[in-house]
RNA sequence: CGGGGCGUAGCGCAGUCCGGUAGCGCGCCUGCUUUGGGAGCAGGAUGUCGGAGGUUCGAAUCCUCUCGCCCCGACCA
């Protein structure tokens, strides 16, 4: 499953603990193995018979209906409802808007026929089902909704309009990545139509505050918000706002985006409104979106080498409960205790597992458990039972330095009174979501640098191992690129206001080309 | 689209150079013993060797064609 050569090498770094079970690649020897590894492990997803595209497993997919969960209160919480609009769009509609259509071009997959025929004994495309008009498959629905809007609103009271889409898109990419890259990916696709520029300048930046807070609160994933530069914008968009993350190796990943489209769908879909004044006037737009790609920023910022880590509020399960018997009679009062147990904690609205299996021993669950990331374990054997405790084992805790696995291992494990346990978990769970955002945090700030040479800007990615680096920038497009190719980097975004730090606000000269630079932007390497 | 790799049991692979009864590990099934950090022993089941042609007494192996996937580049949320 995972890169099938460099196996013989790899295998000789493995955990030596370790003997046949397949485990996971460090992170220290692979990144990317280990980022494979770690989804094979948990039962998130895996490589479909279809190029480039993936089958999302029960544990990968629980944890995206939590996202979708999250994601959609907060949405309804801001006015918007959803719909569903059709995965086909007329060629015709797509090429309407000019840089839309450039944008997609060349990754879009088109339905051409409608029939099939068994020809010489094969079943094959009937050459005579050929469509009047090709369908692309939606890699985005802007064209398709903005065609329906048309008939939708006629008077300044009918907007603004605010709607959200659940679904799948295809983007036809060359080169795909479990979750963060694939050809065909889940996403929800917010599209609104106000009267004012200024309305839908605020909409764009309000769903960016949106995914924001998701992404911190939620995903315990810190972000900082900003824009992209004009050659990064979304295809058709007048500004692209969006949220960049930092992975575990210091790349960059863009968790979200949030457009403001000005009045270039409506006008190309001839969508008009009636002002207050009474007179007739083009619609503006904003588009919004997250995707499946935020299940692997979860990974990529905070798993370790023993698997998946999991913030506790995209859990699909915050504990589970490891029995160990000897005898008959044990297991029995073992297994009651459990259910006693699960029942308590599922009475606090926690997602409990009672793990009953009897054909595997407690090890093998203690290790499978954790790279599927259950937040707390709890272990109940028949001294757990006369001295009235519950062992609790939490799925990390903050590193020491040099502490041992052995060692980490203990600190990870506690026994308590037994309700004093029950009514404590919960507050674990919430001192864990926020850990988690604190290492995250912390280590970006470990991996940021504000630089104002290029000699320390190549020192930083090149010897350093880099990260995000603040710099000042005033080039063209062509220096963008002139930068992409000498260090691979990439200007992530040109950050708001409030997003930068004391230390990196003013104005100063661009790191190439020396011209007087307003602000800072951040270039990283990226996902 | 260029470069590389791989298709053999559910999964991971050996066997291919040099043609001769289809193998190994894990998993799975049965039984017994185990169970607080990846259990042990014994027995058992499992294959259109990616597909199609060809050479041959005989093809996983040689030849031709073909399909698919993965990795590296160009493109991208």
């Amino acid at each position: 499953m995972a890169s099938p050569n460099p196996s013989n090498d790899k295998s000789s770094q493995k955990a030596p603990a370790a003997k046949n079970e397949s485990s996971i690649t460090p992170r220290s020897v692979s990144y990317s193995d280990w980022y494979l590894d770690v989804i094979r492990q948990a039962e998130l997803a895996e490589h479909s018979a279809v190029r480039g595209c993936m089958v999302i497993r029960p544990h990968g997919y629980s944890i995206w209906e939590k996202m979708q969960r999250e994601l959609d209160d907060r949405f309804k919480a801001t006015g918007h409802v959803n719909a569903y609009f059709p995965m086909f769009i007329p060629l015709s509609f797509l090429t309407r808007e000019e840089q839309h259509a450039a944008g997609f071009a060349k990754e879009c997959a088109v339905v051409t026929h409608h029939r099939l025929k068994a020809i010489d004994g094969v079943v094959q495309v009937d050459p005579d089902s050929k469509l009047e008009e090709p369908l692309v498959v939606r890699p985005t629905s802007e064209t398709i909704i903005w065609n329906q809007y048309k008939n939708w609103i006629q008077s300044y009271r009918d907007l603004p309009l605010l709607i959200n889409q659940w679904a799948n898109v295809v983007r036809w990419e060359l080169r795909t990545r479990l979750f963060l890259r694939t050809a065909e990916f889940l996403w929800q696709e917010g599209h609104t139509a106000h009267a004012t520029e200024q309305e839908a300048l605020e909409e764009t930046a309000k769903m960016l505050d949106v995914y924001a807070d998701f992404a911190q609160n939620v995903m315990a994933v810190p972000v900082i918000k900003g824009r992209k530069t004009p050659g990064e914008r979304f295809a058709g968009a007048l500004d692209t706002m969006c949220i960049e993350a930092m992975m575990q190796d210091g790349k960059a990943l863009q968790a979200g985006t949030s457009h403001y489209l000005g009045q270039n769908f409506s006008k190309a879909a001839d969508v008009k409104f009636l002002n207050r004044e009474g007179k007739l006037e083009y619609v503006y737009a904003t588009s919004w979106g997250v995707s499946t790609r935020l299940v692997g920023a979860l990974i990529m910022t905070h798993s370790d080498d023993g698997g998946l880590i999991l913030p506790p509020k995209l859990a699909p399960i915050h504990v589970v409960i490891v029995p160990i018997y000897r005898k008959d009679d044990e297991k029995e009062r073992v297994f009651a205790e459990a259910d006693k147990v699960k029942a308590e904690l599922c009475a606090k609205g926690l997602t409990v597992k009672f793990d009953d299996r009897d054909n595997m021993q407690p090890g093998a669950k203690f290790y499978e458990w954790e790279s599927k990331g259950v937040p707390i374990r709890i272990e109940i054997g028949p001294k757990d039972l006369d001295k009235g405790v519950l062992c609790l084992v939490r799925r990390f805790v903050l590193d020491q330095p040099g502490e041992s696995v052995e060692d980490q291992r203990k600190r990870r494990k506690s026994f308590v009174p037994r309700a004093e346990a029950i009514e404590g978990i919960p507050t674990i769970l919430a001192g864990m979501q926020k850990e988690l955002y604190d290492r995250a945090l912390a280590f970006r700030n470990s991996r940021t640098r504000i630089i104002d040479t290029i000699e320390d800007f190549e020192r930083f990615f090149k010897q350093e191992g880099g990260g995000f680096a603040w710099v000042h920038w005033a080039g063209t497009g062509d220096d963008e690129d002139q930068m992409s190719k000498r260090f691979e980097t990439t200007i992530r975004c040109i950050p708001l206001p409030d997003q930068i730090p004391s230390e990196a606000q003013g104005s100063g000269t661009c790191i190439l080309t020396g011209k007087p630079s307003a602000q800072r932007v951040i270039m990283a390497k990226a996902y």
